[in-house]
RNA sequence: GCCCGGGUGGCGGAACUGGCAGACGCGUCGGUCUCAAAAACCGAUGGCCGAAAGGUCGUGCGGGUUCGAUUCCCGCCCCGGGCACCA
């Protein structure tokens, strides 16, 4: 056979082309073996892939191709999250309509992606923006309102000026920017649709606890993001304009009850509804009325830096504080936040910091009564149950443990978070109807509602006499009309012919809602609609998402640690709470994979350093981009993209190719006698790598598996070199040339497919193969290298038979000459054995 | 401020539960082949001293535990990320 060089560029496309051909890649629920759930999170369709798409999917595949290997029925699907603003911004900017711009889009990468070889069931792709697709998650929406989970109501919210949309919390990034356009976002008051998913606050904390194979760092994210707060509710009963106290009450939360004896002040957020009543027409109402403005004025950014200028203005009133009876002032001030809690706070200047400073600041009284036991105010105050210090001589608050005083009847307990003195507060509260234990979640309601054109219609009916009236749902889907002009600004309140409707429920004129649905609802649950994507009749079987979910092993990028993440998990539970699944979580296993840099900086169009995967394609081949990305970094870590080392991995593709050839195209010569010590090293080698590679595989450390295979590709190089041709074993070496085949697969599969079939001749697809065995007995080399230490210092070393008793050790380590001279010089006081590792001695 | 990561050669990175720091690759230097170059192959490659043998210092910094610490403990510094007037 005429000696061909490795050619990437004719290999890769026939591969793929007779993978496809043999439906290689389909699976099926009725199938024997057990099953895997592999899913790279979908993408966007942006355009032209980039080297995060080659990570994230070169990732999976590896993953996939493995548990194939291992035996295992594989769900590796597809498709695209294809709704969203990128392509109504390329509409108005090439006049190409978003449908248009999208559907090219996806053809694009679907292209980019078989050439990368991913081993993807194509049958099961789905497109967010098809109406078989997107009718579902309108019948969703239709569920969780009948669930009492969907809710218009008018609140502050997000407003990208540049999107010309609301966004839910959760876009709102960083400084108060948004998430896709970084805009500085605004607070406006709107009516807009919610999905409740504070329902579900404390179970999406407490099930973190369910997902060992998620990341510290994404369950961390997620729990900071709810936001949990331990601690009461207590009533402030509100005083008229004369200071005599009404039947009225305010309430707060509190995370510390224990130091209710401490407030000397009550604050209002300036958006607070009471503010106004309570100032109107009073000397007091011009005062408080500038706090409100400013409070108004202030950005997002201002507020969020946290360095703004407490200010705040009394309101003339009182209210009482339920433990000692005490009429405190009632402030309003800015530092207060709507959006927390009940938007009124019981003031505690020597516990908070905050109320410490707007004390100082205004003027008014700092009691102390919570007091650190080392705190000479301790020894002064522990008995005291009255007030008899006003001022602590603090330069600030203490919040950490100590002991309550002048607290009456409290004084003496133990005081701080979860102490006995919140316990025994709360409780006093609550006997007397005045406070309650509590919980409070920063966790706000998920806004979904969007006021833009490319995206889920929301299938409800505004009717002047009937309300809000859902779309029944048999007339699903409410199709998104593509005679809609986005060039010129129109969206779909623009088009009387879809808005105009009569009432599903009294037949009057009606008006059809023209919001569309954050994407992110696409893409909560389009991992269930792979399970069963060609169902025209329901969302998908019960019976086949029963089979496949959850899923094992999800990968995609961190930037989702609390989006899509969160989302997700909220989706998974009502769908249990429906009874569509059986699962409480959707991901067991979760890897967020870092992200690939030029010059320590992301690769963007804007700066000019992306480096386009198919032109390295185009240069080097599939395979060798794919194993050049594994190899370089841990996939958890960010990646510094690097020329030399993508050519270094082509290098190395090379040289298999060259070995492989070499061992399978020279016929065997049996002229001389085999040398068994290199036989059996070369044997011993296969066995460690491949129990190597399977290890790492598993714990996604491709970068080191790849070393091990370049260190097994050494090996088989060096007996070739080592051994003439007559002494050779060439089933010994066949077999190591075979296993690196096999371990290579899942990593550069077109490569591995022509070597085991074209030139190990073997018949059948190396993807359909099982894993290489391994057994640890044969990795093991019969004589190790012992190290001998003479205090903490190498100073020799021996080789002895791997199972050489630690006496033997000792007395052969005593006898390497350089370290009998050490130990001559002194005392032997101790001696380690490791065995198989080292021999410490001690001397003195 | 609180909570997560992370700091190892010229570079990317290895070192699983404490046991020979620097696997593997890149780069660099030297060599073989060649008229020459590329490719390929062989060899060297943490710093310092030394011709060599060898010695010595080395995993952000300072302590500690241990026969032995990149790994464990205490106290810092720096970098990245998340949350943050959250009561």
């Amino acid at each position: 056979m005429a000696r061909r060089d490795y050619d990437p560029h004719s290999i890769e496309p026939k591969w793929q082309a007779v993978w496809e051909r043999d439906r290689l890649h389909s699976v099926f629920e009725d199938d024997e073996r057990p099953k895997k759930y592999v899913l790279e999170m979908f993408p966007y369709p942006s355009g032209d892939i980039h080297m995060g798409h080659v990570r994230n999917y070169s990732i999976g595949d590896v993953v996939a191709r493995y548990f194939t290997m291992r035996g295992y029925n594989v769900l590796h699907p597809i498709g695209w999250d294809a709704f969203g603003l990128p392509a109504e911004n390329a509409a108005i900017k090439s006049g190409t309509h978003p449908a248009e711009w999208t559907y090219a889009n996806i053809h694009k990468q679907e292209a980019s992606f078989r050439r990368m070889g991913f081993s993807y069931d194509w049958d099961r792709t789905v497109k967010t923006c098809d109406p078989e697709y997107y009718r579902w998650g309108q019948w969703i929406f239709l569920k969780f309102w009948e669930r009492g989970l969907v809710e218009r109501k008018s609140s502050p919210v997000n407003w990208c000026p540049s999107c010309k949309t609301v966004l839910a919390n959760e876009q709102v990034i960083g400084e108060g920017v948004c998430w896709r356009c970084k805009s500085v976002v605004e607070k406006r008051e709107l009516e807009q649709w919610f999905f409740k998913i504070t329902e579900y606050a404390q179970e999406l904390l407490d099930d973190l606890e369910k997902l060992p194979g998620w990341p510290e760092r994404v369950k961390t994210m997620q729990a900071n993001w709810i936001g949990r707060s331990e601690g009461a509710e207590v009533d402030f009963m509100l005083c008229d304009a004369d200071g005599e106290p009404t039947e009225r009450s305010i309430t707060v939360f509190t995370t510390r009850p224990d130091t209710l004896f401490g407030c000397t002040f009550f604050l209002l957020a300036p958006e607070h509804p009471l503010v106004e009543e309570l100032v109107a027409g009073t000397e007091h109402e011009a005062a408080v009325r500038e706090v409100v403005e400013a409070a108004k004025r202030e950005t997002a950014i201002e507020r969020e830096s946290g360095e703004a200028k407490k200010v705040g203005a009394f309101t003339g009133r009182y209210v009482v504080n339920p433990v000692n009876g005490e009429k405190v002032p009632v402030w309003v001030a800015n530092y207060v936040l709507m959006e927390y809690g009940t938007g009124a706070v019981m003031a505690v200047p020597c516990g908070d910091q905050r109320d410490f400073e707007f004390a100082r600041q205004y003027g008014l009284p700092v009691p102390p009564v919570v007091v650190a036991e080392d705190d000479p105010l301790f020894e002064q105050l522990r008995d005291e149950r009255g007030r008899v210090v006003d001022d602590v001589p603090w330069e600030a608050a203490y919040d950490g443990p100590g002991v309550m005083v002048q607290s009456g009847d409290f004084t003496g307990l133990p005081a701080g978070k979860g102490s006995e003195g919140v316990r025994a507060v709360t409780a006093w509260l609550e006997e007397r109807g005045l406070g309650r234990p509590a919980v409070n979640f920063r966790l706000r309601d998920w806004l979904i509602s969007r006021q833009r054109y490319w995206g889920n219609p929301i299938p409800a009916i505004h009717c002047e006499r009937c309300g809000l009236v859902p779309v029944p749902e048999e007339e699903l889907p409410v199709l998104l009309p593509l005679d809609v002009d986005i060039t010129k600004g129109e969206t779909l309140a623009d088009h009387p012919e879809f808005y105009e409707v009569a009432c599903p429920r009294c037949g009057g004129p009606a008006r059809r809602e023209t919001d569309t649905m954050d994407t992110f609802t696409c893409s909560s649950w389009y991992y269930l609609r792979y399970c069963d994507a060609r169902n025209d009749d329901e969302i998908f079987d019960t019976a086949k998402a029963a089979y496949w979910m959850p899923v094992d092993q999800y990968i995609g990028g961190i930037e989702h640690a609390i989006l899509h993440l969160l989302y997700s998990r909220f989706f998974t539970k009502v769908f249990r709470d429906m009874g569509l699944v059986s699962f409480d979580e959707p991901f067991t296993n979760l890897l967020t994979q870092g992200m690939v840099k030029k010059d320590g900086e992301t690769m963007s169009k804007s700066k000019g350093n992306v480096v386009a995967p198919e032109e390295m394609i185009a240069r080097f081949g599939a395979d060798a981009l794919r194993a050049y990305i594994l190899f370089m970094a841990p996939p958890d870590k960010d990646l510094e993209w690097s020329q030399e080392g993508l050519e270094g991995i082509y290098r190395f593709l090379n040289r298999v190719w060259r070995h492989v050839s070499d061992v399978f195209e020279t016929d065997p010569d049996a002229s001389g006698a085999v040398d068994e010590d290199a036989a059996k090293a070369l044997v011993r080698e296969r066995h460690r790598v491949v129990g190597k590679v399977t290890e790492d595989i598993e714990r996604f450390q491709f970068n080191t598996a790849l070393s091990a295979m370049m260190e097994l590709l050494n090996a088989a190089s060096e007996y070739r070199r080592a051994v003439p041709p007559e002494r050779r074993d060439s089933g010994v070496e066949r077999e190591a040339a075979r296993t690196l085949v096999l371990l290579l697969a899942p990593y550069t599969p077109h490569l591995a497919e022509e070597l085991w079939q074209e030139v190990c001749a073997e018949p059948r697809s190396v993807h359909v193969q099982p894993w290489p065995q391994w057994d640890p007995e044969l990795a093991k080399a019969p004589e190790v290298e012992y190290a001998v230490q003479v205090n903490g210092k190498v100073r020799g070393r021996v080789t002895l038979p791997a199972d050489a008793g630690v006496d033997a050790v000792e007395a052969a380590a005593r006898a390497v000459p350089k370290v009998a001279e050490l130990l001559a010089n002194g005392e032997v006081r101790k001696v380690v054995v490791v065995p198989g590792k080292l021999v410490s001695f001690v001397v003195k």
